[in-house]
DNA sequence: AGAGTGTGCATTGTTGACAATCCCTGCCCT
DNA sequence: AGGGCAGGGATTGTCAACAATGCACACTCT
C-alpha cells in the first residue's frame, strides 16, 4: 500500500514535464556538442533513427561477408540481437532491399543477395562512374577547404586499413570516401540515386591485387582535387571507379 | 447462453481446418486463372501484398499530378482512406521513397518529392539510356513473338490514351511499355535499379508538342524489334528517352 | 506408388495501443 | 519587448499480440 495516493492525472501532469525538461535539456546539450564537433562528425554521419541504425550495422555485416549471399535473415532473431521488436528490424531490412543488399520474398523474408553476376558488372560500373563524375564537376568550384579535410581524415584511415591489410575497414572506408564527396552535392536526391548502384559494386570488392593501391588510387582523386586541377581529379575519380 | 458447448481447443480445430480448405481451394482456382491468363496479365502485374496495392495507387496520384510536389501525407488519413491500418501504409511510403517519389523527413513523415531539376535531367536521362539500351542489347536475340504480343497490347494503349489526350493514362501506359522491357532480363535486379531512375524521369512529363509523338516514337522501338532490327531498335529506344 | 488432404510449426503480415517527437501558443521573468 | 520554458494537440515511432501464410510431414484413398 502506497504512503501517499496520487491521483492519475497528477501523475500523467508530473511525467510529462519531466520528460519536456529532459528533452530540452538534452537538446540543448546536443546543440552544444554539434556545434564543438561539427567539423569532425558531418551531420550526415549521425544515425538518428532505430531502423538506420539497425541498417548500419547489417550493412557492415553484409559487405563484410559474414553475411553469406543467399543467407536468409529473420527478424525475430535480429529483434532480440538489437534488443527491439520486429517493427525497426523490419524497416531496416527493407532499407536494405532498397539498397541492392538484400532481396525480399514476400510472406517468405529476406535473404542476403547475390553478388551482381559479371555480366552486369561493366553496367554499374559506368552508372556509378556517371554519377560521380557529374557530382564532382558539377560541385568542383565549390569545393571548400574544409570539405578536403574531412575527405583528408577518411583518406587516412584508408590508409590505416591498408597498412594493416584490413578488407572489411578499407571497403567501409571506401564507401564512406564516395560516399562523402557525393553528399556534399546540394541535391540530396543525388545521394539517393547513387545509393543502390554504388552497393552492387561493394558487394565484391576484390578487383585489386595490391590492397595499397586503394589507397593510392584515392590519394590521387584528393591530391588532384586539394591542386584544383579538375581535369585530373576526375580523370583519378574514373579510373579508381571499376 | 450458447445452445451447444464448445471448447476452445475444438474451436481452434475447426477455425484451421476450414482455413486450409479454403486456402487450398483458392489456391487451386488462383492456379488455374493464372495458366489462362498468363498471357494477358504477367504474374509481375498481380499486386499481392497490400503495401504494393497501396504504394501503386500512391504511385498513380502523384505522377498523375493530383498530389502536388512537397504536399505531406498523413499515415493516419491513408489508412483510413485504404480501410488498413497505419503498418501497411508506412510500408508503402518507404517503397515510393526508394522510388524518389516522397521524401522522407524523421519523425515528420512523408512529402511528395519535388520534381528533379533541370540541371540533374541529363543525367537522369543517361542513366535510363545506359540501363535499358544494355537491357535491349542483353535480351535481343531472345525476344519471343508471345514478348512481342505483350509490347504489342501496351502500345495500342499508348494509342488510344494519346487519341483522347489523357496524359495521365499515357504516363502509365508509358511507364508500363519501358517496364515491361526491363523486367524481361532474368536478372530482376536490373528493374529495381531502374525503377527509382526512370521514377525520376516520368515526374516530369511534359517534353513533346504533340502527344502522339509518343505514340510514334515507341510504335518505331517495337516495329524495329518486331523486324529483330537490332540497331534500329536500339536507335528508336535511345531517341524515346530523353 | 502417388496425388491430394489434414495437421502442426516457424515465420511473416497486420493491428491497435502506447511512447516519443515536433510544433505552435501563451506565459513568465528580465 | 523578447528569450526561454510549460502546455497541449497532432503526428510519427515502437511495441506486443494476433492473423495469415508457407512449409514439411504424415495420412488417406485410389
Amino acid at each position: 500500500m502506497p504512503l501517499i495516493r496520487i491521483s492519475n492525472s497528477v501523475l500523467t501532469f508530473i511525467r510529462a514535464t519531466v520528460r519536456t525538461s529532459v528533452r530540452r535539456f538534452l537538446d540543448a546539450i546536443r546543440r552544444m556538442t554539434e556545434l564543438n564537433e561539427r567539423q569532425a562528425m558531418p551531420v550526415n554521419e549521425i544515425f538518428r533513427t532505430l531502423p538506420e541504425q539497425i541498417a548500419a550495422r547489417l550493412q557492415q555485416d553484409i559487405l563484410g561477408g559474414h553475411l553469406k549471399p543467399g543467407e536468409p535473415l529473420r527478424e525475430a532473431d535480429l529483434s532480440e540481437r538489437f534488443g527491439v521488436s520486429r517493427g525497426p528490424v523490419r524497416e531496416a531490412f527493407r532499407q536494405l532491399v532498397q539498397q541492392g543488399l538484400l532481396v525480399l520474398e514476400p510472406n517468405k523474408g529476406v535473404r542476403v543477395a547475390q553478388n551482381p553476376s559479371d555480366e552486369m558488372r561493366p553496367l554499374v560500373v559506368q552508372l556509378r562512374r556517371t554519377i560521380e563524375v557529374y557530382v564532382l564537376e558539377s560541385i568542383f568550384d565549390r569545393i571548400t577547404d574544409s570539405d578536403i579535410d574531412t575527405w583528408q581524415a577518411i583518406l587516412n584511415d584508408i590508409r590505416t586499413a591498408c597498412e594493416l591489410n584490413d578488407l572489411n575497414a578499407l571497403t567501409n572506408y571506401d564507401l564512406r570516401f564516395h560516399q562523402a564527396i557525393v553528399k556534399s552535392h546540394d541535391d540530396r536526391d543525388l545521394f539517393t540515386l547513387w545509393q543502390p548502384i554504388a552497393m552492387r559494386m561493394m558487394m565484391q570488392y576484390n578487383r585489386l591485387d595490391d590492397i595499397m593501391d586503394s589507397y593510392r588510387e584515392h590519394k590521387l582523386i584528393l591530391d588532384a582535387i586539394r591542386a584544383r586541377d579538375r581535369k585530373a581529379a576526375i580523370e583519378a575519380l574514373s579510373t579508381n571507379i571499376q
